[in-house]
DNA sequence: AAAGGAAATTGACCTGGATCATCGCTGGCC
DNA sequence: GGCCAGCGATGATCCAGGTCAATTTCCTTT
C-alpha cells in the first residue's frame, strides 16, 4: 500500500525522512501547499511537455529524467534527478519539458495554489523554493557549460565525476541510466559513448564490472580529462 | 552626473522608469535591499568568477554578458543580458561566472542582506526573485537545449530569432555583440558564424546592410531553419 | 583623406565525432 | 538449458565544422 512509510525494505534513512515530513505536513492539515506521494515505473511518463503544470516533484527514491523531444526524433536530456531533487517546477503555465522515470521511483507531488502561479504563503518554502530555482539555474548553467565545445572525452569524463561525487560506495557508481539516456544527456551517440568509455577502461582510467557499473580507478586522471 | 535621471538623450521611457523606480525606493528609505546606479564602459569587467556575490544587478540600459573562462583559454558566454533583465544573482557566496559590458551600459546594483543569503523581507520583492529565479532556470535550459546535437545554421537561426523578437523595429536587428561573442553565446568559431550568416544572405533569408546590423527578410524560412 | 589596426569574410584543408553496418553479450522467458 | 530480443561494443567510412591562412572591410586616428 502507499502511503506505507516506514519497514519498506529498498528506502533509504534520508528517504523514509523525506516520506515522514510529507506525511507530517499532510496530518497537521496546516496548508493545501502538501505533497501526495506517487511512484511510477521504469520508463513510464511523469509528465509531458505542454501539459499544464499544476505540480512540482520531489524524488523520494529512483531516479528522473526531464527531457525534449525535437520534431526530427533527437531526444534531448537537460538532467537527472535523484533523491531530494525537485523538478517540475515552471515560471510558466505549462510544462517546457517531459519527465519520465529512468527507474522505478517514489516522487512527492505537490500542487501549486493556483496553475501557472506559484505563491508560497509560508515564508519558509518561499525561501527554499528560491534556493531550489537558483540551484536549477546554476545547475542549467553547468550543463551549458558541458555541452559547449568540449570533446567526448571532456563531457565523459565529467558526467562519470558527477556520479561519483553522488555515489554512496567510495568509487564505484552505479548508473541507472542507459547509454542512450547518457549520449542525449552528453549531446553526443551512444557509440560515442561507448567508444569513450572502452578508451577509458583501456587506459586503466576506470573499470566497467558490469554493463551498468563503473569503478572509477583513477580519480585524478579523470579530473584532468575532464578539464 | 551619475545620479541624473531625465534628460538624458540616449535613455528610453522604459529604461528611465526603471532608474525612477530605484529612486523612489531610494528616496522612501524603507530597506537596504535597494539599488544604487552605476555605469560601465564598454568591455569592461563587472564581476569576475570567484569574487564575493555581494550584489546582484538589473540592466537599465545597455547589454551585459556573463561568461566563464576555461584552462585553455577557451571563453564561453552563457548569457546576454538587456533591458530589465536580473543577473549576477547566485545561490552561493561567490560568482560561478564572470559579467562584462558588451556596449556601454548601466546597471543598478542591489546588495544582499547577508553575503551568501538572499533574505528578501518584502513578499513582493519575494515573489519577483522566485519568479525571475525560475526565468532564468528556463533562459539556460534553453541555452542547454541550443548547444546540443544542434547544427551551425540552426544555432545561428535560432540567435537572430531570438534577437529579432527583443528588437523593436520591426525585421531590423541591431547586434550590440561581436561575431566573438556570438560564437562563445554559440560554441562556435567565428569563421563558422560568418559563413552561416554569409549562407542566409545569399539564399535571401537576411541582409547584412551593416556589420552590426541584420534585417529579416523571411522570418518563416528562419523559423523553419531554426528547427 | 590616408594610414593603421582590429574585426570580419573567404578559401583550403583536416579531424573528431556522426553514421552505417555488424557482431557479441546478457537477461528474461518458456 | 536454450532461445530470443534489446542493449552495447567495435569497425569502416563520411562530413560538418574546426583550424590555418590570406584578404577585405570597417573604424579610428591623425
Amino acid at each position: 500500500m502507499k502511503t506505507q512509510i516506514s519497514n519498506h525494505p529498498s528506502r533509504t534513512l534520508a528517504e523514509q525522512a523525506i516520506l515522514a515530513q510529507a506525511f507530517a505536513q499532510k496530518d497537521a492539515g496546516t496548508q493545501a501547499q502538501v505533497g501526495s506521494v506517487r511512484n511510477w515505473a521504469q520508463d513510464q511518463e511523469i509528465f509531458s511537455e505542454g501539459d499544464s503544470a499544476e505540480y512540482f516533484y520531489k524524488v523520494v527514491s529512483g531516479v528522473v529524467r526531464t527531457c525534449k523531444f525535437l520534431v526530427d526524433g533527437r531526444r534531448q536530456i537537460d538532467g537527472f534527478h535523484i533523491l531530494g531533487d525537485i523538478f517540475g517546477l515552471e515560471p510558466g503555465a505549462q510544462y517546457r519539458l517531459s519527465a519520465e522515470a529512468v527507474s522505478d521511483c517514489t516522487v512527492i507531488a505537490y500542487r501549486k495554489t493556483k496553475p501557472g502561479l506559484l505563491v508560497a504563503h509560508d515564508q519558509n518554502l518561499s525561501q527554499e523554493l528560491l534556493s531550489f530555482a537558483m540551484q536549477g539555474m546554476a545547475r542549467a548553467q553547468e550543463h551549458s557549460l558541458l555541452l559547449g565545445r568540449r570533446s567526448a572525452m571532456e563531457k565523459v569524463a565529467a558526467f562519470l565525476l558527477d556520479w561519483a561525487k553522488k555515489s554512496k560506495h567510495h568509487g564505484l557508481v552505479n548508473l541507472a541510466m542507459t547509454r542512450q539516456d547518457i549520449a542525449d544527456y552528453l549531446s553526443l551517440t551512444i557509440e560515442t559513448v561507448s567508444r569513450t568509455l572502452s578508451q577509458l577502461e583501456r587506459e586503466n582510467v576506470i573499470d566497467l564490472p558490469s554493463i551498468r557499473q563503473v569503478r572509477v580507478r583513477n580519480p585524478d586522471m579523470l579530473e584532468d580529462l575532464a578539464a
